[in-house]
DNA sequence: AATGAAAGCCCCGCTAC
DNA sequence: GTAGCGGGGCTTTCATT
């Protein structure tokens, strides 16, 4: 990871559709040499894929909330086992497996508040291992699209 | 939104970087019929870009944390100036302006755990609109990257 | 590790249906 | 929405440095 390496992710982070020669250009290196480093940062796992951002409202997730999930007994197999279940869940769009008050916190996304109310009594109450849940309405979300890498 | 388009937008949230040419194969669509498509939900707004995800730890990010954050007081003018600082923080992810108990929770990535006690004792700490944090730092973190869209 | 040339492929506007 | 065409641009490989 040189200064060029970090800048092709700067650039693919901003908009990862970009042509290769685009990137080569900006960059002010030959586009052979772009493409081989950016194989190499993908190989090396440093590139983990490429998404689009799509509006969240046109898939039907216009509600969103966190979810602060306590867990008893907090052992490995039943966060895990708890976390697996509730990541492959479709109103979940995120899980962070956490330490404090809280053992998992949850980001999830539904169509309107009575989804968002049935997810937590339906899906959520279900668990018995899952003793209880604080929710957070979302009113916005802000997220940085090109990160910087920090100096050490 | 009809269904091809909710496959195109499926398609490419997991791999944005797949050509036009491939993406019509998969639908079974002509390449020309699925360019016009992609145009279309780019103008208005659904496909809102394309973006890289690179692995935390190659931005100096192995550390990262949920910082749950109070403001007072709470006006949309307060509230508003604090989410516009902390998300131009290099550490700061993302920022989510919540309903509940918090305010504001802060997803940061930093390198160690020294730098988010730098980050939230001299960054976080010294506005005074900020009257309270409590942080969770986060073992685990598992994405959806392909949302499908919910029913209504 | 970087380059430039060359072959092949893709994009995209155009046309007609 | 589909199909075919063609110019121009892009991707990718490879010999060379």
């Amino acid at each position: 990871m040189d200064e060029l390496d970090t800048e092709i992710v700067r650039l693919l982070q901003t908009d990862a559709r970009q042509s290769n020669r685009e990137l080569a250009r900006r960059l002010g290196i030959a586009p052979s040499t772009c493409l081989e480093r950016v194989r190499t940062l993908t190989r090396r796992g440093v590139i983990r894929g490429y998404h689009a951002d799509i509006n969240p409202a046109d898939l039907n997730r216009g509600v969103q909330a966190l979810v602060s999930v306590q867990i008893r007994p907090l052992s490995r197999t039943v966060i895990n086992t708890v976390k697996d279940d509730v990541s492959g869940m479709p109103e979940v769009i995120s899980v962070f497996v956490v330490a404090g008050g809280d053992d998992l916190v949850l980001h999830v996304g539904v169509p309107d508040l009575d989804r968002l109310h049935a997810f937590l009594l339906d899906r959520l109450s279900k668990r018995k291992e899952i003793v209880g849940f604080r929710t957070s309405v979302i009113f916005q979300h802000v997220h940085n699209t090109a990160l910087s890498r920090l100096e050490t």
